[in-house]
DNA sequence: CTGTACGTTCAGTGCATACTGAACGCAGTA
DNA sequence: TACTGCGTTCAGTATGCACTGAACGTACAG
């Protein structure tokens, strides 16, 4: 580990995810754990990346909270481990749609302050939440079918995963 | 116009893109546009967002790489006339898959530089192309029905809109 | 030629926020 | 009790970049 290309490729993450609305930091993250083959620790990955416990503290449970990575514990050991969530890309994918989501909501907001008087705008607002609702729709399905297809290890329905506070530092 | 609800709208949509990877006045751009009922010249959208011409025109330029807005222009008026796609959403789909592409051109190129030998490792980037092969094909096939569906003026293949350097300014 | 009306470019500034080090809280151990 | 190990939080810093005003280039009018 730590090759050359190791390091090229958690780099890459870094700066791709940040382009994306993401840290840096949390991109190296993601690529790190991408790659590694067990979970790790907090102290272990603020090593790996060069980077404070803090940020990796924080920019973990962003992810976290995106459903891109997972915690885990082990008996007997009050470190949290970390690893790459089984279905990140399904949750990336949904994070996405949820953004769209947000510009959808916006245009029915406008409508319901104030109706718009073109015709011509009108149209536009429609057709855009007209092609949210379709497109949203088949994302799902294509994620849906999927999930269905890998059909490997049977998966739970993910219980809404909130910023569950934890005992510490209440 | 410029009514309460519309500086909303404009102000939300400014925020909605900003946390998307846009800047702040390229969104409130795509909402004043998505909102007129005209095309508008360059030097009208800076006085109705409250920003300088030298931010709207690179902000605009942006956008039209993206393929969000587009140009045009009138038979004795040297001035510009931006208004919204009529595709834009497609646009803003495609743009978003090929962020992925990148990510999957990634691991690419790190299986190619690299060899990886743990197998957990190698089963969980055989997945992220998987996904995304299969994801990206669904999306394409989502955006191209949608265009069948709603079938209304034909419109042309959209010959690959790369920025074509205007004569002025050189 | 000069003057005007465009859009673009460029250097400088200010602001937002990613990141850090240190303080902190909690849980377990002795 | 005190001590260690863990994760989180908080205040401060600095770094990137959005944004601006002004200079610039071009095209057209006279």
């Amino acid at each position: 580990m730590a090759s050359r290309d190791h390091d090229w490729f958690v780099g890459e993450m870094g700066l791709a995810f940040e382009s994306d609305g993401f840290t840096r930091i949390g991109g190296r993250l993601f690529g790190h754990l991408l790659l590694a083959d067990r979970p790790l620790s907090l102290d272990e990955l603020a090593d790996a990346l060069g980077a404070s416990k803090a940020s990796v503290s924080t920019d973990a449970r962003r992810l976290l909270d995106k459903g891109v990575v997972e915690r885990s514990g082990r008996p007997g050991d009050r470190r949290d481990y970390w690893k790459i969530a089984p279905d990140f890309f399904a949750s990336l994918m949904q994070h996405r749609v949820e953004r769209w989501r947000r510009l959808d909501a916006l245009v029915g907001e406008l409508k319901r302050r104030a109706p718009v008087s073109s015709p011509a705008v009108r149209a536009r607002l429609r057709y855009m939440e007209d092609v949210y609702a379709y497109i949203a729709g088949r994302v799902d399905e294509a994620l849906e079918s999927w999930q269905a297809r890998r059909a490997v290890k049977p998966r739970r329905p993910r219980a809404a995963a909130k910023t569950r506070k934890r005992g510490r530092a209440a």
